[in-house]
DNA sequence: AGAAAGATACCGCGCGGTAGGTATGTTTAG
DNA sequence: CTAAACATACCTACCGCGCGGTATCTTTCT
């Protein structure tokens, strides 16, 4: 039974879709180490070497999903940056926001697997820092405050928290901190 | 030239030791992947054989450095907390202190790699777990209140912050930052 | 003598990556 | 209009390497 397997419709856009959604499924469940190209490349239904034509190197895929990430958090901080009436903290509250319950990089994301390859791995590290960076220059009218700042670190402790516990669902430990978090974007000091 | 290889002095504790230094001293500077069983044993001027006879795994060994690591940590907590006058927020300075500049797991030490696997392997995140839950409650009298705890957070958001930059140095951000942090919890609220 | 400490040699596995083929699409010459 | 010519997308099969781990032997300590 010879069947002829080049029978793929060719559509490289969604193929390549596929293959960073798929990468980000396997890392939030089954941890970064799972993430292997053949995982990846079968989890997409395609063979490795299809995976390389679209990634050369799995490190190309690892950034390209990394940039796609930070893409999403990018749409989300900004659309609740303009939902934000009070300018001060309006990015602070929308970060706090993004970690605790956005759909992007929040608890329960890809993000968490990700963000640690993060730490180990200076190329990505560079597209972290490039990213936070621009992001603090560009709400510096509005964010550069030493409080602020704070709350901000406060979050990313809170979430490097939710995930080291493993958690499934957020505690209400964390929902508490979560809701000070906010308040304290809105105190005057 | 059949130089004897079996001349080593026989010194089971001092070799263990080396080993964990071995493993500690390569994940601080090669990475957590770094850390292979036969990286640390020539390291420790050891082979795989004689790693393998005083750990059992390489889980083994990874757990036993962590458990060292931890055990460090613990006597210089103590010691911090014990010369410290004020009762009130003592476990949350000491904990922010040893974040910041301490020996044991501040920035640039072995810990900065490890607490990445914590994340990732279940059984050392258990071990964190377990740590910082005895702590907290063993200073429950002194340190549980919401405010020292989004201290104890922001310093952790502080240490994730130091290691993605990958600062050999700590900025003098942070270091503002600590001092506020400290300055927090003595603030009557 | 016997057990502990360590050395040597070897294995199987799974990984990232490559080579070369075959379909499907797009452009262009007659 | 059509068919050759080329480019893109994807598949199959394979490779080398380095890893964790084991089996077995030799030396040293008590």
């Amino acid at each position: 039974m010879p069947e002829n397997r080049y029978t793929r419709a060719k559509q490289p856009e969604q193929v390549r879709r596929a293959l960073l959604d798929c990468a980000a499924a396997i890392a939030m469940d089954h941890g970064v180490a799972g993430v292997t190209v053949q995982a990846v490349a079968v989890a997409a239904g395609v063979t490795k070497g299809g995976l390389f034509h679209h990634f050369g190197s799995k490190q190309a895929l690892i950034e390209g999903l990394f940039a796609d990430l930070l893409a999403r958090v990018d749409t989300e901080i900004d659309a609740a940056i303009e939902a934000d009436p009070k300018p001060r903290g309006r990015f602070t509250r929308a970060y706090v926001n993004a970690v605790f319950t956005g759909k992007a990089f929040g608890f329960a994301t890809p993000w968490a697997a990700l963000s640690m390859v993060v730490v180990t791995d200076p190329p990505l590290r560079r597209l972290w820092n490039d990213w936070i960076k621009a992001r603090l220059k560009r709400h510096r009218t509005t964010d550069d405050a030493p409080d602020l700042q704070i709350v901000r670190l406060a979050a990313d402790g809170a979430w490097l928290s939710y995930v080291t516990t493993g958690q499934t669902r957020m505690s209400a430990e964390l929902r508490a901190v979560h809701a000070r978090l906010l308040a304290q974007t809105n105190r005057r000091r």
